[in-house]
DNA sequence: TTACCCCAAAGTGTTAACACTTATTGCTTT
DNA sequence: AAAGCAATAAGTGTTAACACTTTGGGGTAA
């Protein structure tokens, strides 16, 4: 199926690594789940050896762990990492919102009134999976702006991991709502270059989710620690 | 020389991985050196396997760089990386005082009493190893109480990656001193539970320190970009 | 002398075979 | 029938051999 010769020509293994975090990433392989090398050479097309060295990389990305002799496993995130995950999430993006009024343009202000324009009517059309990937390019035209490749990568990392705790965008049309109002305050902070302003309502916007969550969580397990 | 039969058993490439993360850290591998698989494999007294292995372990750690039919190298980080990392370093150790506030109980105070009296003793002395050591244990204490593993784990990441720009802490006397004056501050404003304080007064400590690194760079090399 | 090409050496990429460990299945014994 | 044990299957760990790519040196021709 997947010719993986083309893909991202930086060595097999690391183009296998990638094909593999897309697997995972798609649900194909859920946590707690262990990877047969044998099956994925198979799958692959190439012998367990450059299957390994992949999975070595996703080792070292934390995205599976090995056990001796018994193999590796996607990595089942907890509760208590989650929202740790949440926190640092909230830190990075209130971060590069204050950044953000350093170097934000008209040709950026154009385009964040574009996406919030768009965002309002799927809000209307109540279209979850469109207001979904508006928003992704909302949170990463700000860290875009933030200047900061690094803080990028980590808040990348950050989004990729809480999806591996739970898939479905939680999409009630109430929330999308409310969420594009908190929007629009983070823009106009950084338009009017109100960076502590930016930053705190920025925060505030991701620890909003990390809430939600919360409540969904404590709704479905009562009795829990935190 | 060493034998990694014992080396937290939990299979030989994570062994052998950590033990070149050890010679990377230690300076014995140099950024942008390459890293022989057969010389490696010698030393290590196994095959290139596991030592391919390890390697990708160390690739998906973002220490090593791959290239195709050449090798992997030793990652050089840029100024303007080292400058990034400064600022997500010093945002996390700000957010741990922060936190700190919330978790701090007396026995914390009195290590922290204790570390602040060694460190002054260490300035009086010009001790900088083990005034070193000190600020080393202050800082994690903070990230302990920030009672957020994660970001206890971010923040070492942070300090690894800048030692791998520059090995030598920069330990003038006047510095120690400076130093070790921002460390009291900090302490005394999560001791009373002034966390705006101690959030900002962390954050500050750490960029203090990336400016005179900045400064002893510009020196180095007049006419370079920020 | 200099530019170019060819060839050998060094090093990485890949594979299949073998060794070893763990899990499973069915049998035996109590 | 239940517990324990032995044989077997499945899967991971390791190795050496082979294929391919890059690099550097030496010789040749302009």
């Amino acid at each position: 199926m997947t010719l993986l010769k083309e893909k991202s020509d930086q060595g097999l293994s690391l183009g296998i690594a990638e094909e593999l975090k897309r697997l995972i990433y798609a649900g194909e392989h859920k946590p707690g789940d262990r990877l047969n090398e044998a099956a994925l050479a198979l799958r692959m097309g190439t012998s367990r050896g450059p299957i390994r060295e992949a999975i070595r990389i996703l080792t070292g990305m934390g995205l599976v762990t090995a056990v001796p002799n018994r193999g590796v496993f996607v990595r089942q995130i907890s509760v208590r990492e989650m929202l740790e995950i949440y926190e640092l999430r909230a830190l990075v993006f209130g971060f590069a919102a204050g950044r953000a009024t350093e170097h934000i343009n008209e040709e950026h202000k154009q385009t964040f009134e574009r996406l919030l324009a768009q965002m309002d009517a799927a809000c209307d059309a109540e279209e979850g999976n469109v207001y979904y990937d508006l928003n992704l390019q909302f949170h990463a035209l700000i860290l875009r702006l933030s200047n900061n490749q690094r803080a990028n990568e980590a808040y990348d990392d950050y989004v990729k991991e809480l999806h591996l705790y739970r898939r479905k965008y939680f999409n009630a049309p109430g929330n999308m709502r409310r969420s594009n109002i908190e929007h629009r305050a983070i823009y106009e902070a950084i338009a009017k270059g109100a960076q502590a302003k930016a930053k705190t309502v920025a925060e505030r916007h991701v620890l909003s989710g990390r809430q939600r969550l919360l409540a969904t969580l404590s709704d479905s397990m009562p009795g829990n620690e935190a």
